[in-house]
DNA sequence: GGCAAAATTGTAAGCGCTTACAATCAAGCT
DNA sequence: AGCTTGATTGTAAGCGCTTACAATTTTGCC
């Protein structure tokens, strides 16, 4: 926007048209009660003269912006650049635009950010799951924002959300490795803090691993930030255990991949020697040699439900509280009986 | 932003502070002529009220938004996400948001997403590659816009540019093939039609090839969409030729992938029996087994500099009009000399 | 100390649109 | 025909801030 342009004015398309700036407004804004006659001569008006309302006054005198933020720790994982895309393309149904903001998980910094996003205006906000500052609630309470969260499914009053349940999932995953006859599981895992996806899956990890009988020793849990160099450096330090873990469960699939990648360079067999899971099924999972088992994670249905309640609510109707996707565990080759006895 | 929510005024921030209200407003848009006293007494007013400025009346009254628009083909490919991940960053430090905006590779929706962003106001804005519609500068001259477009290096004085040159590399690759002795190479590229990125590599492919001496026939070159499976697919086209080529260079990383995992299934040892080549270092090429051949794409940096740069062009400062980065071939291990007639 | 120039602060007019409210008009009744 | 009712359109007051310009104060100098 330049100050220097003439520009044309819902006042000249008023005057060409004959009729009061009002009913422009209106008939711009498809209001009820235009007449047909109306309608036409501000339309004609308006291609005439080429006008291109301005937004900013629009959202000044009107309090609705026409865009949405979006707080995500990183757009570098691809599950979260995934969920953004879709959201982006269900907005722009909506006549919706879409602020990005990343904080690098960094809960404090998610906070400084929605508070800019919010100054800046926004008309409702998009968070990822469920671990946030208590500034980030009192925010969206104080300003009556419509908001929602995503990427998980607990229950509770303050935080409406549409995800899937992070520890169900996980828990099967153990199950599988259980079930195949593993008892020495390791486990590597995101940081938790400030990340309840990742605390999550580690409980459904612990919880199916110690309902059969087995344990989680604190030396069989390693914590990496996200990276494939990462997964193979846990990868390392879970192998220097003795006895060596025969099956490793992994926080997401590109840790997975790093463990895999590690492995085959130590020439460790993937599953006989070692079976391995992931979590998200990036489209990779299916093409790494062996396909890797993980956890299927609906980012284009999260992205595309989020657009649709967030609209819905700004436009001040309800939505469900809590809506819950399937997560499903996916079986493929990376897992396997670990080998009779050989570490 | 609400309507029912009595919120905190400039104008009451100057009455608590004793002062007027362009006082408050210049104190806080740090204008020259400002008192250290009245510095005080409007900072001090500030937060005993906790007096949060509204953005849109601000927008206005000044004609700034504080605010940029990234137009790029797809989130879903992770040099953009990665690339907008930077500059998402850097903008940050300048108090400047970013609004998204994808077009799924069609320049027609590329200007409609355009028209938008800046009907909603935007102080500037970055394109992907130098493909665009003329709607697309008509609507950056009317608008006095500052633009910018990244990710190649053309020079043209309609469109300022940070980015790289992508047929150099490429034809880097494909200089690095004829010399281990490849005369039979095919290519997969992505369509190239409005995207100059996927032209310039091809080029390049075809010059190093024709100025060895060798033909790159029409049947050698396969397009695709972008994924793992399509690159899968175009392996296994290039392999119905006869005789069958013993390199292929592929436009990107992720069709590498997809030909490495189909030539793998296939059986194929890569680089014996087949070279392999990508474009753009995502992580995973080093991890590859083997290690990808391919093009490290400066993504951060263009982030970083695009922000900088647009930034710099929106306060009314020149900046250079093309910049190049550097965009270095890697070799790795997944190209070797063809096997002596074999084929 | 007195005056011009420079620095600081205040006044008030917008920025371009929406919308409450008032005014007008057509239609339906008795 | 006269009145009520509801649909349509117009009038004009903001939305909350910035900034040109005017007013005031301070400073520098002779």
């Amino acid at each position: 926007m330049n100050k220097d342009v003439k520009r044309i004015l819902l006042e000249d398309v008023a005057r060409e048209a004959g009729v009061s700036t009002a009913s422009v407004s209106r008939v711009l804004n498809r209001a009820p009660h235009v007449s047909e006659r109306l309608r036409l001569k501000v339309e004609t008006a308006v291609d005439r003269l080429g006008y291109v309302p301005d937004g900013t006054a629009r959202a000044l005198a009107s309090r609705r912006i026409g865009a949405i933020g979006a707080l995500v720790p990183t757009l570098d994982n691809p599950v979260f650049s995934a969920m953004i895309d879709s959201l982006e393309r269900r907005l722009k149904q909506y006549d919706c635009r879409l602020l990005i903001a990343t904080y690098r998980y960094s809960l404090a910094e998610e906070v400084e950010s929605l508070r800019t996003l919010i100054q800046q205006g926004i008309d409702g906000a998009v968070l990822i799951g469920h671990d946030h500052l208590p500034a980030t609630l009192r925010l969206f309470q104080q300003y009556e924002l419509p908001y929602l969260t995503c990427w998980h499914s607990e229950e509770d009053p303050d935080w409406p959300s549409i995800g899937f349940d992070n520890a169900a999932p996980a828990r099967g995953l153990a199950e599988h490795l259980v079930a195949l006859g593993h008892c020495n599981i390791g486990v590597v895992t995101a940081p938790v803090e400030g990340n309840d996806r990742a605390r999550a899956r580690l409980q459904g990890f612990r919880q199916a691993i110690e309902a059969a009988g087995h344990t989680l020793p604190d030396d069989h849990v390693v914590t990496v930030e996200y990276g494939i160099e990462e997964g193979a450096a846990a990868f390392a330090k879970l192998m220097r255990l003795a006895p060596r873990p025969t099956a490793i469960l992994c926080g997401n699939d590109v840790l997975a991949f790093g463990v895999m990648f590690a492995a085959q360079r130590a020439g460790i067999a993937i599953p006989e020697q070692l079976s391995v899971t992931g979590f998200d099924d990036l489209t990779q999972a299916r093409f790494m040699q062996p396909a890797l088992t993980t956890v299927a994670t609906p980012a284009d249905e999260v992205g595309r439900l989020v657009a649709d309640a967030l609209v819905t609510r700004i436009q001040g109707q309800a939505t469900p509280h809590r809506q819950v996707l399937e997560a499903r565990v996916v079986l493929r080759d990376s897992t396997a009986p670990p080998r009779p006895a050989f570490a």
